[in-house]
Parts: C-alpha cells; sequence; structure tokens
DNA sequence: ACTATCCAAATAATCGATTATTTGTCAAGG
DNA sequence: CCTTGACAAATAATCGATTATTTGGATAGT
C-alpha cells in the first residue's frame, strides 16, 4: 500500500470548497460536527474566553456523549483556541493584549513571509484563486446592522487572506497561519463591528492582491504587513476601550 | 474566579524540570501517559512513518481502552505527528524530503527569528539558563556504540535549542518552534547516529550562546542559521541515500 | 481567628459493549 | 475481461455506566 504522503499538517478538509453536490460535507462523524460547531462558538464569542468549559454540562447542551465531545475539544486544542490539563478539563483560552500583539507580530511575520513564498512559487492557478477570493470579498457588503453579512463578511476576509499565502507550497507554515488567522479573528469578531472610518480596507486587500500576482514582492509583502499591522492596532484600540490588558 | 491567564499556546507541562521530588511527573492520566509514549515511540522510529495506526491493536499493545487512547493520538496531532481522518483513523505522519527541507526552511526562519527576540527581551536568568543548557550538552557524550547516550544527547540537545529561545515572551512562537524541533528530532533520530565529521557541532552551539549571552544580534542569528542549515544538509544526504524522496 | 484535615459533592477519566462506517471479496451482469 | 453491487469482516465512533480525582466546605485543633 503506497501511503498517501501528504505529509504532516497537510491541509485539513476544514472549509474545502465543497464542489460535489452531495450532502457530504467532510463533517461525518459527531466528533468533527462538535469541533466545528465549537470552533464557532468560541470564534464568534458565544462560549466566553476564559471561561472553564463543564463536560457535564456541555454534554447536555449539544446532546452528545462525552467521547465525541472530547474528540471535538481536542481539535480545538491544536488550534489554540482551547486549553486543556489533567484532571482539570478544558477551558476556553484567554485573551489579553499580550496575546493579540504575539499574534499580530508573528502574522507580519508568517504570513508575509509566506506571501513572499506563494509569489516566488505560485503557479498561474494560484494567481486565479487570489483574484477570485479579491473580487468575492470586495463584492460582499458588510453592513453591521445584519450579522449574517458580518459572519460572512470574515468567512471571505478569512479565506482570501489564505488563498493570498497557498501557493507557497509549504503545507506547515500554511497550517501555522491558519491557527493564527483563527486566533486573531476572534478578536476582529469580539471587537470590530465595523472598520474604523480611517481605512479603505477593500482597497489595501486590492492592493496586496494586484501585488501579488504582478509578483512585486516586495510592494505586496509590505502592504500585507501594513495590513496585519493597522488591524493589530485597531485592536488594540478597542481592547483598551473594553479594558482588557 | 480569577483565570489563570496563560493566554493560548502556555508551554506544556512537558519536559519541565519536575524541581518537587514526589512521584508527580505531570503524567497523571492514562492519555497522558499514553501521548509521552506514542510521541517517543514515533520519534525514535519504533513506529514507521506513515504507517496506520490499528486501534485495537495498540489498544491491546499498550493495553489500555479506547478513550484514553484516542485521548492520546489527539494530542500527538497538535504535534504534527500524527495525522487523522474521519473514520479512517489515524496514521503516523510520514516522512519525505519536501517535509524535511520544509522543516528546516521554517526552523531557520521561526527558530532564528525567536532567538533574536529572546536576545532583546531576554534577561539575567535566560542568560544563565543557556549557559547552563550549553554546559550541560557539551559535557555530555555521545557514544554511537551506546544508544541511551544518544537519546540523553538528544533531549539534552533539544532543551539548548529551546532555552535559547526561551526568553523571547511569545507563547505561541515556542509552541511553534516547539513543534518543529519534535520533527526534526524524528528525522535526526531515523538518520544521524553520529554527527559527519567535518562538523564540530559542540563548537556550533557554543558560538550561538555565547553570541546570544553577548547580544550579538547578528552574530548569533547567523550561527543558529548556519547551524540549522548544516543538519538540514547532513539529513537530506542521508535520505537521499535511502531512497527518501 | 487561623490553619489543617477530612468528608461529600462535583467533575473528569476510563472502561466494556454497542452501533456505524469502511474495506475487501466475490458473484452477476455487461 | 472489466465493471458493478452486495455481502461480510475489519475497523472506527459512540454510548452509558463505572471509577478516580479534584474542589469546596465543615470540623477539629492550635
Amino acid at each position: 500500500m503506497v501511503p498517501d504522503h501528504d505529509g504532516a499538517f497537510a491541509p485539513t478538509t476544514e472549509d474545502a470548497p465543497s464542489s460535489s453536490g452531495f450532502l457530504d460535507d467532510g463533517k461525518n462523524t459527531i466528533g468533527s460536527q462538535l469541533a466545528s460547531r465549537l470552533r464557532e462558538a468560541i470564534i464568534s464569542g458565544e462560549l466566553q474566553a476564559g471561561s472553564k468549559i463543564n463536560l457535564d454540562k456541555a454534554r447536555k447542551t449539544f446532546n452528545v456523549s462525552l467521547s465525541p465531545l472530547r474528540e471535538g475539544l481536542a481539535r480545538l486544542i491544536s488550534d489554540g483556541l482551547v486549553e486543556f490539563e489533567d484532571n482539570r478539563g478544558y477551558r476556553v483560552s484567554s485573551i489579553s493584549l499580550a496575546n493579540l500583539e504575539e499574534i499580530t507580530t508573528l502574522r507580519e511575520e508568517f504570513e508575509v513571509f509566506a506571501l513572499r513564498e506563494s509569489m516566488r512559487l505560485g503557479d498561474v492557478e494560484w494567481e486565479g484563486n487570489v483574484m477570485r477570493a479579491l473580487h468575492r470579498l470586495n463584492r460582499t457588503e458588510r453592513d453591521a446592522a445584519r450579522p449574517e453579512t458580518l459572519e460572512r463578511w470574515e468567512e471571505l476576509h478569512r479565506e482570501f487572506h489564505l488563498t493570498l499565502i497557498s501557493g507557497c507550497g509549504k503545507p506547515i507554515l500554511l497550517h501555522f497561519c491558519r491557527l493564527l488567522l483563527n486566533l486573531n479573528d476572534r478578536y476582529r469578531r469580539a471587537f470590530l463591528t465595523r472598520t474604523s472610518g480611517d481605512r479603505n480596507v477593500s482597497q489595501e486587500h486590492s492592493e496586496i492582491a494586484q501585488g501579488a500576482v504582478a509578483r512585486d514582492l516586495d510592494y505586496a509583502c509590505d502592504m500585507l504587513r501594513q495590513h496585519i499591522h493597522r488591524t493589530g492596532t485597531n485592536l488594540r484600540k478597542h481592547l483598551a476601550t473594553k479594558g482588557i490588558l
């Protein structure tokens, strides 16, 4: 038997385009479904940061047994959204200013590096994917009054950033970036209902994308770094407003 | 209740110095113990890369029930040593030339970045830890004839590299570096029984450490990068010898 | 009043058995 | 001869019950 040989950190089935019309959404087992629901619950803030997760209550809330619940939680640990301690159980990872700052710093390092590699190695297919992701994002309205538009926008925004770096040919790096994006999104969903007035985010995305497909390495990387940095600065302000250290 | 607030990716209890004389080695639950044993089994090559992990057999081998077995395996997924697919089970992550090259590249980027941050932010305590880790490593003999010395050396080597970057004040980054080191160690344990003749590894470590505590950023970073690079090159040759693509 | 110790309730971990899914094999049809 | 479908064996996922650990509170001793 020849192993598939995707290597470690091959992209998980999550958020695959799901091209087949069948109802196979890659979330077969209860454990998988739970992982998704819990992830969404944490990123959206439904499960408060830092709070303990009582297995018994969660079991009743989600109407499942312990085994798949632990299974699901275990996956969120890989995502950095949940922490675990022997005999003490699970808790939602805390948020803090230091944590946000680290995430921002690391995104500036990792994501920018991944973009550079993508520009160096990406093929035409990748270019096309970038332009499509950009278009879909910029065509999607973000109306603070309607939460469902926010969620949709977040999804496409995440997709855009991941697509940008998807050409780098480095599964482990992509995995790291995906984690950082997860962690970052929790802050954004919690604190940014609307983008600050002095930014034109659509334009920022366009500049990055256009620089990327034009293979203007330094320009695109610089734009991305600034983009990430600005988001970090914005979020930091919002955290300060709410008195979070 | 005030949350401990270590933030995501706070260092796990693994390989803590275990200062207390008590038999509490932080591996309380069967799941934890299994995770350690499995990790060791994978890194040492006892469990072949790419091979499927049959839950039933593993259950009998380790004489445990399914729940803790899954628990343990789940943790190794976070470590990148095990892959999982719904309804298809677990398998040991494959090794490949591409995978090794990515690990090496990422170590050059991120471990070096972490070292730079450590030099920028580390305190005297950190400096002391570095010198101690260096001393212990260099004083430990590595005799290819006696496997137990190799294991001991690997442990101290790992400890040295982690200590070098432990002052960076960035838990997530440390977590990533720890993973990369894990993945890298599997290659070394599998392919390097002795260091290639043209290297004086002890001296390389000394140069890095001394540059680090002297806060000679560029020098220390450069030495570390070369050190990682050389190891990568060596391993690549050994992989080629064994016909691994 | 303060600390330490012991109990009971709450919670996490584990087990053995059951259910669901996948995989390999073989026969029927093209 | 190849493909397709059905079946059976192998394997993974889940459940409900049991066991072990932690936590909070009451009690006794200083």
